[in-house]
DNA sequence: GTCTATAGAAGGATAGAC
DNA sequence: GTCTATCCTTCTATAGAC
């Protein structure tokens, strides 16, 4: 694969990712995305045979770059009080930098879920699971945490980091009639989340 | 409008709401509608001139059907902790009946947020807004709420109860790892996510 | 590897008969 | 009010020249 190649490849798959992401799969356009690239259609299939090619190749690379946020706290040296704090705040400066992609993987998600069926089998979750369990079993005792309910409160962090951003137009036009600034109330909300988070779990 | 017509016109009504829910506004086929509808394409123009006109119908129903559920909560005459288990409880009711409508609307809203919007002038979230403040305002007192935390506290609301419903796919696939039934972790929320908020506004 | 031109199918919308 | 037939546009995908 030559240089000019590379470049092309990469242009058509970021000008993809940016319409896909805008748009969604049944939105976007083979025509949107050879404009944005600045080259014409027959180079798309020329490099992904197919819409659903093109597609699948943003879509893989999209829900790995959010999970691979996940898996630092998985296996972090630190204490829970600690690793929910760093969550918040990096996640939360992630989706600040990509505030779009919660919605595109929801929907896409909903539109077909074997999509993120298959993602996930490259991923071992029995594993990170027993991890996460045995790191803090010693520490769950202190925290109001049972085995029972760590699928309620891993989802529970997962909304308050997550929602907002795919919820964002409904809260901006919310928030517009009451005077807020979405910047602001995401950039507090790394900290509320997790004082939130902590005082819930505390005994 | 005779009989006929009303019938005709629901049962298109009941038709396009099936479909553009499941597949959404660019997913979903005037001839799929027609299909379910047990009619023909130029009947639905007949009745709503373009597939815009219906989606719009559709979408302004599902968002008031969403909104409702959350009114009663702005003035039932409730304690604080009261509005609370009251709203988890009859709002993922809501969601386990309709488990669809939170992933339509976020898509939705975010491919189109002028919707929202418009929907939302119609609404005097203003009046709500203050009448939610007042109706609180020494019982804030108690707990760990003041009047800068409020769209925080209310958003973190929204997000355990709607998040799990939105990203329903993804929690599916996981939980199917980890044998765990959606089902009875949805039931097993609406105790779970009060007690959490409950919990984490307590001082 | 990149372009132009076009095939081929599908979808929204309308005309016109009944 | 409901149907059949069809127009017209748009979109994915490919053929073929350079």
């Amino acid at each position: 694969m030559t240089e000019n190649d590379r470049q092309t490849e990469e242009k058509i798959f970021e000008s993809a990712t940016e319409v896909f992401v805008a748009k969604g799969m049944d939105g976007a356009r083979m025509q949107d995305i050879a404009d944005l690239a600045g080259i014409n259609k027959a180079l798309l299939h020329y490099y992904y045979r197919t819409k659903d090619h093109l597609f699948n190749a943003v879509f893989e690379k999209i829900a790995e770059q959010m999970f691979r946020k996940f898996s630092p706290v998985f296996d972090a040296n630190l204490s829970l009080e600690e690793k929910i704090r760093f969550f918040f705040s990096e996640h939360i400066s992630f989706l600040q930098k990509n505030p779009r992609l919660p919605g595109f993987l929801i929907n896409e998600v909903n539109r077909n879920p074997e999509r993120i069926k298959k993602f996930l089998r490259n991923i071992e979750i029995e594993k990170l699971w027993q991890t996460l369990l045995s790191q803090h079993q010693e520490e769950m005792k202190k925290y109001n945490i049972t085995n029972e309910t760590i699928p309620q409160l891993m989802s529970s962090i997962a909304a308050l980091s997550v929602f907002p951003f795919a919820a964002r137009a409904i809260l901006e036009a919310l928030f517009e009639r009451m005077g807020i600034d979405f910047k602001e109330y995401s950039e507090q909300r790394k900290e509320y989340a997790a004082d939130f988070v902590i005082r819930a779990i505390s005994k």
